[in-house]
Order: structure tokens, then C-alpha cells, then sequence
RNA sequence: GGAGGGGUUCCCGAGUGGCCAAAGGGAACAGACUGUAAAUCUGUCGGCGCAGCCUUCGGAGGUUCGAAUCCUCCCCCCUCCA
């Protein structure tokens, strides 16, 4: 593929090229040399479980290496130490050497099920991190003054808001640059609260006489509200490893508003067919029902498979729309009670279906609770031995035999 | 070193002696409706076999008939000045 297509797919779906005119001349280098491009991208190894939105990146990775690029997968281990301060200062906690190796482990597990792992270099920071001593880091610091630093957008607002910063998350930035520094990266991915520290490294590498990488941001995906960037601590995401079913749910669960996005930044739709897509829900020709089981079995044959996809879709048809039990029901095997008779709260909390007696009191009450597909309507309802499926909600089942004495 | 601000139920955040299991918002959960766990509306949202009782407002004491609210000591966080 000529450089010129390379940067249109590679454009697709992104939200800033810095700068497009110098990606498309080394696109045109490497294609003259045969020297493939050094694609950097970083990953923090406290967060080992993947999900949708760090795909929006890994994805892009892929195209890369789909076009004969060489990938640097960076686990930022060393400054993970320092944790990253955009967006949310918590301070986190060092990781000992075991964990990091596992969590790579993990990552490792993960990510291959879109890139290809032949063809991928996992890189660790602190291999040149560690043994780097104090005086060269200090050094490192004097490339960036304190005024530049507070440019950083979070920086500047927990300043004015007086919030607290402390001095160490000014590395941050410096060794992400160094980083790109020490890869000699030709290109580095990142979202787009990343856009500060990618341009740390553009101009670091400028300083240690190298030629600047290009930077590419992408969009950050919303989590399930729709609104909050999705993460893991936030609760609003979907993993990769999630399985099939619930993959599908939490699909289905998006606002409809989401749904093109999700298409756009998820799937490899092209933008023509995107277009038509969106043409499509506007005019009425297509349900959005519809076209949110179609995203959703695309994502979860592509973390799965087709078999998986058909499925869940089933499953989530069942279950959802024609509200029947699931095909698979947990079995929680038998209880015992040393009374003739047990109250159904009990049985609710002791089959640890909800945490509390109350819990399933405001629950009976909310007309939430059936067993054996009938409604309970009295909270004192008492139940004899013999074996019962109990629903709570829409979501919530479960089997169980219960032995009175 | 000095001055000031603050720690409230999952989160944000009100409350400064009783009407406070604690406003409001968010999240979450439930019900209705539907096109789906979209959207919208309504309700619930500490525990307890619950018209009652018990435990909560950084920690420990104290004042009071009564404290999240007042006093004492302690712990933690932040800002400003130097």
C-alpha cells in the first residue's frame, strides 16, 4: 500500500495527527528504505484487565502492523510507580516486581487477541528506568520548566482550584518523553488526555538530537452511561475477556445515542459504510434495536466468535424480550434450615441473592421478587422444603433446594 | 515557623443542639411503559421477622434530658504567608 493510502487508513477514526505533512513523510521514508516505523504506545500495568476503550488504541495498533510497522508495546512499570496524574490524582500504590510481571502476563494474554504476537515488542521502562542514576534524571528534569508543566490543562485547573500537586507527577510527562526517547519512536499513540505528555516526547527527543515523533490521539471511549470515559473503576465497561453474554448485555445496554460511536470506534466499518449507516437510523429504514444486536454481535464475534455471538444474542432475546427464565440457571445446591418452615427473606440473603433482610423486604414490597414464576406479594411468605427457582429483578437467579427439619 | 479551610451514609455535597437514618445531585436497584438492561416517568436506596428497635456523620473522651452539630485531646488532608 502506498503512503498515501497508508495515511488514510490510518487516519480513520482518530482525533489529531500531530503533525499529518511529517507522518506521511515517514511513511514515505520507511517505504523508500524498507525500515518499518517504531509505533509506540504505552500502557499502565496496574490495570491488567483490558476493555473496549483501550481497544479504540490497540486497534489502531493494528492497522500499524497490518502495514508492516513495528510495534512497541511499552508497559510502563517504572512509572507506574508514580501513577499516572492525568485526570484523577489518586496516588497509587508501588507494585512489587512479581505483580508487574504478572499483570504483563495478563496484558500479554490480552492484547493478542488483536495484534499479532510475532510481530509485537513488549518493552518495559524500567529496563531503562531503573538503573538510570539521579544526576541524569535531574538533567532529564532541566529540559522542562515548571511554567510549561502547569500548560498541562489538569495541572493548570487543580492549580487555580487549589487542589494538590505533588512534584513527582511532574515526571510523569518527562519519562513518558524519555521513553520515546530511549525507542527512538517514530509515532506514538495515545488518547486524547494524552496529548500533553506525547508532545513532551516530540520535543525531548528534539533535545537529545533526534527526529520527533509524531503524535496521534485518539478518541476516549465512553463507558455504558455514555457519559463518563469507560473504565474499569468506574464500573461502565466491558472487558475483552468479558464473556459472551454478558458482553451482549452490556452492549445492548448503551444509550442509543452511543451506538454510532461504538460502530466508529469499534468496529472496522468503513467510514462509507458508517454513512450509510447513520443514514439508515435517520430515516427510519433501520430499528435501533436492531442495529444495536448487529453492533454488539459484531464486537462479541470478534472477542469470541460468530457461534458465541448467536448465542448471547438468543440468550438476551429470551431473557429481555420475551422475559422467560435464561437457559442456563445457577444452582446453588441445597440449603439446610432447622425449622419446618423458612421466611423468604432468609432464603433471598442465605441463597446470596441480595445482602440484606431488608433488601429483600423493599424488594417484595417493589413487587421485584418471584419464585417459581409467581410473583411474592407477602413479606411474611413462608416456604416448606422442596426446590425452588427464585428471580429477583430482572437479572438476578438462581436454583435451590431447600431442606427443612 | 505563622495564618486559615476541611474530614458527613457508594461518590459529590448540605446540615452548626431536638422536627436527622441526616437536604440535594450522581451512581445503583426496582416497577411502569417500550424498541433493549435505550429514552421517559415513578419509587427505593444502614441494619433487624420492620407501625417498633439498634448502629452511623475522622478517632477517643466530656457537657446536656438530648450532639453530625458545643467543649477537650488526638489522627489525617488542603491552601496561603514566610
Amino acid at each position: 500500500m502506498n503512503p498515501n493510502e497508508q495515511l488514510e487508513l490510518i487516519k480513520n477514526g482518530t482525533e489529531e495527527i500531530i503533525l499529518e505533512q511529517e507522518l506521511l513523510k515517514k511513511l514515505k521514508h520507511a517505504e523508500k528504505t524498507g525500515r518499518p516505523l517504531n509505533i509506540k504506545a504505552g500502557f499502565d500495568p496496574t490495570a491488567p484487565d483490558l476493555h473496549l476503550g483501550h481497544t479504540v488504541l490497540i486497534n489502531k495498533l493494528r492497522t500499524f502492523q497490518r502495514l508492516g510497522h513495528n510495534i512497541l508495546f511499552l508497559i510502563g512499570d517504572f512509572t507506574a510507580m508514580i501513577g499516572d496524574p492525568s485526570g484523577k490524582s489518586q496516588t497509587r500504590v508501588a507494585l512489587s516486581r512479581e505483580q508487574v510481571l504478572e499483570n504483563a502476563r495478563t496484558y500479554k494474554e490480552q492484547i493478542f487477541k488483536v495484534l499479532d504476537e510475532e510481530k509485537t515488542q513488549l518493552v518495559f521502562n524500567s529496563s531503562w528506568m531503573q538503573p538510570l542514576p539521579a544526576e541524569d534524571l535531574i538533567q532529564l528534569c532541566s529540559h522542562y520548566t515548571v511554567a510549561r508543566m502547569l500548560e498541562r490543562n489538569d495541572f493548570q485547573q487543580r492549580y487555580a482550584n487549589r487542589q494538590p500537586i505533588s512534584i513527582h507527577e511532574f515526571i510523569y510527562p518527562l519519562i513518558q518523553g524519555y521513553d520515546s526517547v530511549q525507542l527512538k519512536a517514530d509515532v506514538e499513540l495515545g488518547g486524547t488526555d494524552q496529548k500533553f505528555n506525547l508532545l513532551v516526547g516530540r520535543e525531548l527527543q528534539r533535545d537529545y538530537g533526534q527526529e520527533p515523533q509524531v503524535i496521534i490521539t485518539l478518541p476516549i471511549l465512553e463507558g455504558l452511561d455514555g457519559v463518563e470515559k469507560m473504565s474499569k473503576s468506574l464500573g461502565n465497561y466491558i472487558g475483552i475477556t468479558d464473556p459472551a453474554n454478558d458482553m451482549f448485555a452490556k452492549l445492548m445496554s448503551i444509550p442509543d445515542a452511543l451506538m454510532l460511536r461504538y460502530y466508529r470506534l469499534l468496529t472496522e466499518l468503513t467510514p462509507c459504510e458508517l454513512s450509510k449507516l447513520e443514514q439508515e437510523l435517520a430515516d427510519g429504514g433501520l430499528h435501533p434495536r436492531k442495529a444495536k444486536a448487529q453492533l454488539a454481535a459484531m464486537i462479541v464475534s470478534a472477542y469470541h466468535d460468530q457461534a458465541a455471538a448467536g448465542e448471547a444474542e438468543e440468550e438476551f432475546e429470551r431473557v429481555h424480550r420475551l422475559k422467560k427464565l435464561p437457559a442456563d440457571i445457577e444452582d446453588k445446591g441445597v440449603i439446610k434450615w432447622d425449622k419446618p418452615k423458612i421466611w423468604v427473606a432468609h432464603l433471598i440473603t442465605g441463597v446470596g441473592l441480595l445482602k440484606s433482610s431488608s433488601e429483600a423486604r423493599r424488594m417484595i414490597q417493589q413487587k421485584a421478587v418471584s419464585i417459581n414464576q409467581a410473583l411474592i406479594t407477602d413479606i411474611n411468605l413462608e416456604l416448606p422444603s422442596g426446590e425452588y427457582t427464585i428471580q429477583v429483578g430482572r437479572r438476578k437467579f438462581c436454583k435451590i433446594q431447600v431442606e427443612c427439619t
